[in-house]
DNA sequence: AAGAAAGCTTGAACACGTTCAACCCCACGG
DNA sequence: CCGTGGGGTTGAACGTGTTCAAGCTTTCTT
């Protein structure tokens, strides 16, 4: 049977990924050593390199898997029924997210190394998460479908929440406050905001400064 | 003397800074390597240590430099005479710090690697850059005293503007467009509406929105 | 002028992420 | 039941940033 010896290597796979995140999270991911992984996983060293292209690879794997399992709290959080407003949805959907990372918090950090570089794959904005990214977006647009948005504005939506939520997580993996206190806070007065500004923004009489804010938007998105 | 030994010790610095930054511009950080300044400054690898703590030491003296060499430039823009208008200054701020970068602008984005991270002190935010940022708020503090901003957000606009300008500069970073043609743009169209939006929070009717804001840069300040 | 201190220089050595040619093992075709 | 092909595994080797004990040179002290 093929399947037997698939199940092996997927074993050993799971393996070096179960020893590798142990030890980021118990000592950080700068301070473990991909040989300290590999003897961990009882392997060679060249052997974490057949399953992960690079120690980065290996947060990578635990951010897409960790992503995956948040799924179903996101799409809840999105779809909530229209008795929930928005502000609560777009808090709980940050929520998700955040229980999701929280065990993990310090390993995460490792990639905001590269963070604000989208040439490197490993980061928020990087080739390699798009999909993701994309996926993130689509649970934005059901989350904004029903509130009547402005046809100039509208489309834009979504990106500028998705920027929105990875600020949020950006600054929650930098948050040094007990228990991440300041992020909370954070969350809770800025989905107030952010829904506010939203509401404002269909009022006929804020469509001077939203046709400017649309302007720039395009203008980082790289549209115009 | 002392200062003989003094200037054959700075004479070796700078021809390392020098070889350095030369090779940074041509071949790009990560693909030069101390060994190969070293030897091109006609010192041993070690000497290099002796100078520079870190590789990233290196990129850090050219900031530092280059912010030096700025701040004539910075000081006109802030404290141009009151015909010229806020935007006007504004724009003028942030075009003086491209043009004394531009020459390294592929230098300068080995310092984007970190930027995210306050820990490094290798980050527009970290510890070691203080003196500068505070140096700059407090140019932008002269640009906006004549404004008559009000009393509780006046406080944070210079945080805010040096927060923008900094958002700015690693756009242009980033921004792959031909002569960072998309900067240009961006500075241009948010310049602008940062302005405007100075202006509105005078309005008294924006008073319950500007709590909020107020409230929002407090919590990412760490101030409340 | 001799000796000591301070400043500068050296290059080998270290630890790490990563690569790779060689090797092993085992399901499969004959 | 052989042997073969390819997935899996090995560990030495490479290139890098960085460290450091040792040595050298210049300046200061007496």
């Amino acid at each position: 049977m093929t399947s037997n010896k698939m199940a092996r290597s997927e074993e050993t796979r799971r393996r070096i990924y179960e020893v590798a995140l142990a030890a980021f999270r118990e000592k950080g991911f700068e301070e473990t050593t991909m040989r300290a992984i590999a003897a961990g996983a009882g392997v060679a060293t060249g052997a974490a390199y057949y399953y992960y292209e690079s120690k980065e690879a290996i947060v990578m794997a635990f951010y897409a898997e960790a992503w995956a399992s948040m799924q179903e709290g996101l799409g809840a959080a999105a779809e909530a029924g229209k008795k929930t407003p928005l502000e609560a949805r777009l808090t709980r959907y940050v929520e998700v997210k955040l229980e999701a990372f929280a065990p993990n918090r310090g390993v995460l950090r490792a990639l905001l190394r590269n963070g604000a570089d989208p040439a490197s794959p490993v980061s928020p904005f990087g080739r390699e998460t798009a999909p993701m990214r994309e996926a993130d977006m689509v649970w934005l647009a059901k989350m904004v479908a029903d509130q009547g948005l402005p046809k100039d504005l509208g489309p834009h939506v979504p990106a500028v929440l998705w920027l929105y939520q990875m600020g949020i997580v950006m600054f929650w993996l930098i948050d040094e406050s007990a228990g991440q206190e300041r992020t909370r806070e954070l969350l809770r007065v800025s989905a107030k905001a952010v829904t506010l500004l939203l509401q404002l923004s269909k009022l006929p009489l804020t469509r001077p400064i939203r046709r400017t804010a649309v302007e720039l938007i395009e203008i980082v998105r790289g549209v115009a």
